[in-house]
Order: C-alpha cells, then structure tokens, then sequence
DNA sequence: GATAAAGCTCGTACACCGTGCGAGTGGATT
DNA sequence: AATCCACTCGCACGGTGTACGAGCTTTATC
C-alpha cells in the first residue's frame, strides 16, 4: 500500500477507506487488535514483529503487506487507545461535566494500555480516533462558549493538563509496579537518596514522610483531580471574563 | 557498580556520592554529556553503546562498568536534561512569576533535546535534578500560601501542564520538521484527512482553515501561556477559597 | 620488593531485532 | 490457457544490547 511523501506518519500517508475486494488470511484490524493483546499482555518490549506474526499463524514478514513500518503498526495501535477515549455528548451533558468527562476517559484509557505513554512522546496523535476526541472536546467548549482561536487553545489546555498528569503517573506505576505492597517497599528503597536531596530541600523531608502514612494510590487520583478542577476553573474563568 | 533491588531504576539502587580514587580513562559524567551531544545531533535512535564508546574512543562494552543498563543511561541523561530548567528563587520573584519561568524553563529544556519526551514516557523522573526542580516548585507554592497535601498538589498540576504541553508539541514537531515551510507543506499532506474527519465533525473543516491562516509557530507559543495562565488562576482561585 | 586484590578495559559471542528481496501460491480476468 | 494480481513468507543482512572472561594497571598488604 504505497504513496509516499517525505512525512513519516500514516496519517499523512493514506486517503483512508479503500473497498476490499476478498478475503485474505490477514487484515489490518486483526493486526493491529493482536498487537494490541500483546502489549497489554506483556509490554512494550514484547511487541516484535516475529511474535506477532506467530500470534497471528503467519510469517513476520506478512504483516509488512497491511503496514509499511513497526512505527506506523505503534500508531495505529495508539489511535486505538484513544478510540477508548470517547467524549460524552456536551450538548446533553455540559460543558463542564463533559470536559470533565473527557479527562477520566482519557486517564483511563492510558493507564489500562500503560504501553501507550511510550508512544505518546514517539509520535504525534494524528489518527482519526484522536481526532475525533480531541473534536469533540473542542464542540464543549465552543457550547461553553470560546470563540476562534480561544477555543482551540482551551481545549489544548484540558488534553495537555490530562497527558501531562498521567504519563508520569504511567511511568512510575511501569516501574514501581500496581500494588500498595508494591509503593511502600518503593517508598523504602528511595528513603536514602530522598535525604541526600533533603540536604538541600529541608522541607521535602517532612513531605516525605507524610507521603508515607497516606494511601498513594488513592492520593493519585485526588491529586489528578484537584488539577483537573483547577484548569477548569481557571478556564471558566477566562471565560466570564470575555 | 553494584547492589540491587527489584526496582529498575538507577535513583533506587545507589546511595550516591562514593570518592573517586584514581583518574580512570571513563567517567560516568563524561559518557552522559557524550550520549546527550549524540542524542542532540543525531537523535534517539543514533544513540546506540558501540557509537558511543566509539565517540568516547572505548570499547562499547567498556560503558557497562559505570552504567549497569542502556536504560540506566537514559536515565542519568534525562536527568541532566531537568538540570536546565532551573526555576528563579520564589521568594525573590513571588509564586506566580517563578511557578511561570519554572513553566517556561522545563518547555525549553525539553524543546532543546527534543529526544527527552520518549524517555519521560519510558522512566520516571526520579533524578537530582528532576527532584531539585519540582522542590523549588513546591516552595513556590508554599510561599503563595499552599499547605499539606495541597501544596504537592498544586505543584504537580502545574507540573503536569507544563510537560502534557510540550511532549505531543515535540513528537508534532519531530515528525513535522522544525520550519514553517515544513509545517506548511504539513498542512497540505493531512488536508484530504482532514476533510474525511470533517464529514462526521463539521465545525473541524472551519478551525483547519484558519490555521492555515496563521503562522503556527507563534501560536504554539500562544496556546501555552494560555493555558498556563488558566492553570496559574485556576491554583489561585483555590487559595483564595481556603 | 613480592603477592594478592581490586579497579578498569575490551574483544568475542549470542540471541534477537526490523525489514528488503524475491520466489511461491492461488484465484480472477482475459 | 495464459496472464495478472493480491498476498504470503523464508532467507539473509546489518544492526542491536549485553554476558562473559581474559587482560592490563594501579593500590593494598605482607
């Protein structure tokens, strides 16, 4: 499937939508849904092109028939995860309550494929799932009532303020692991080297240890929150404003 | 450099600042400004250990002594990417202007080593510096008037902002190229995408045409501070409730 | 000064990776 | 019957990260 120019993205690539004419063994979708299993099953590093072709029954090299690159399969399987994404309707929700949606979609969406994170800083999300959500967002504001430019920056606002608080979160759930256990023996093992940085910082130590007596897992998603409500409140009021 | 845990990170395993006896031929600070300038010119994935022990005149296998991974590598580098983004002492500058240059200095940073934003996806940012950053932060934040939990909540969304700006901005302009001309000719490519897309959300096809309108360089610009402003004001609406 | 130990370098080798290429297959079209 | 086309895939190439162990050089111990 060729047509190429020098942008390396498939989006670029591809007026979408072709008629199918048989049925082969493989199709793209199945490719991209067995990808998919994979990664969730066994991460990011797990994914070559050889085990998806035995997970498939068929050779490597025919997945190369339905895709051009592994980098263009990993975007399509990141327009996936944001097909996961999707945005209640604002018009019967509200624009608050549905950029509010938005963002828990979004966050969840991520952190059920952790794997994503590493794409997200790879490649730009340009497929059409990402756009659609990103769409949709932009109508909420626009019922709330932004207006040109304004209102695509909003929106940019509430998707940057959502990727930015759950990749990190995704990067140290990928490496601390998802259990309570899991954060305390973390927290144990970081203790001298939080000291060293305390030399300097007195007042991290006392925070540190704060952090210790409280539930991380559900300080995360109060913390996710309470940002959230601040860049919502900082839009609403940019808003009254005009 | 041994002991181990079953955490994956440098920051778990080692307590810091051991003496250096001797003048080895190596050192693990002249290997990472090595990998950063070769991550600089040439980008992530020229960065290979047989490249850089050539570019340090050593064998490739020679790095592992002062570095247990390539993983581990990335991480001291990422590091040092968060030392250049150093925020202004907030009790000079008041909170709100250094939470901003603190906003703008970690967007620099990062838009100077564009390979950064794969990495944050990949590891946590659990270094010195990234650590250094984020306590200069919340001291900000502390001045302003935040407390408890709070203050580590107010830092982190502003924290997250800044980086859920920046990455998809970077992965955007790795792909695109770095010039106007380049996102102009970008713009062309995606047109007939975009047109599809706009079949299902109609108001898209509009905004796409004013963005070819302007000059999208200074918009990125635009877009952040507006939506840094709507954080900063959102953080202290909050402080005034309380 | 001799001997042992520790610190450090690096060539070799292994398993694995993405993927270009070209031969092969089976059904539809002519 | 011949041709074509959509599709599959084995092989091979040039790369990758890194385990291992043999070597060298400097320090510590007797």
């Amino acid at each position: 499937m060729p047509s190429k120019t020098r942008f390396t993205s498939v989006w670029a690539r591809e007026a979408p939508a072709k008629p199918p004419r048989e049925q082969p063994s493989l199709s793209r979708g199945q490719i991209v849904r067995a990808a998919m299993e994979l990664l969730d099953t066994e991460g990011m590093e797990a994914l070559s092109m050889r085990k998806l072709g035995a997970r498939l029954g068929s050779g490597a090299t025919s997945i190369y028939w339905y895709v051009a690159n592994k980098e263009e399969l990993l975007e399509l399987v990141l327009d996936e995860v944001y097909a996961q994404a999707r945005v209640p309707d604002p018009a019967v929700a509200g624009w608050r309550d549905s950029a509010a949606a938005f963002a828990y979609g979004l966050r969840n969406a991520i952190l059920e494929h952790p794997w994503s994170v590493a794409l997200i800083g790879t490649m730009p999300s340009l497929g059409p799932n990402a756009m659609a959500v990103s769409a949709t967002l932009t109508n909420a504001f626009e019922l709330a009532g932004f207006t040109g430019m304004t209102l695509d920056y909003a929106a940019s606002a509430m998707i940057s303020y959502t990727l930015g608080a759950t990749i990190p979160e995704v990067s140290w759930l990928n490496t601390v692991g998802r259990s309570s256990a899991d954060a305390e023996e973390w927290m144990k093992a970081m203790r001298p080297q939080m000291e060293v940085a305390a030399a300097d910082y007195p007042a991290l130590l006392a925070r540190y240890q704060d952090f210790e007596k409280i539930d991380i897992n559900s300080a995360r998603h109060v913390c996710f929150d309470f940002g959230l409500i601040a860049v919502l409140d900082g839009l609403e009021a940019r808003l009254r404003q005009s």
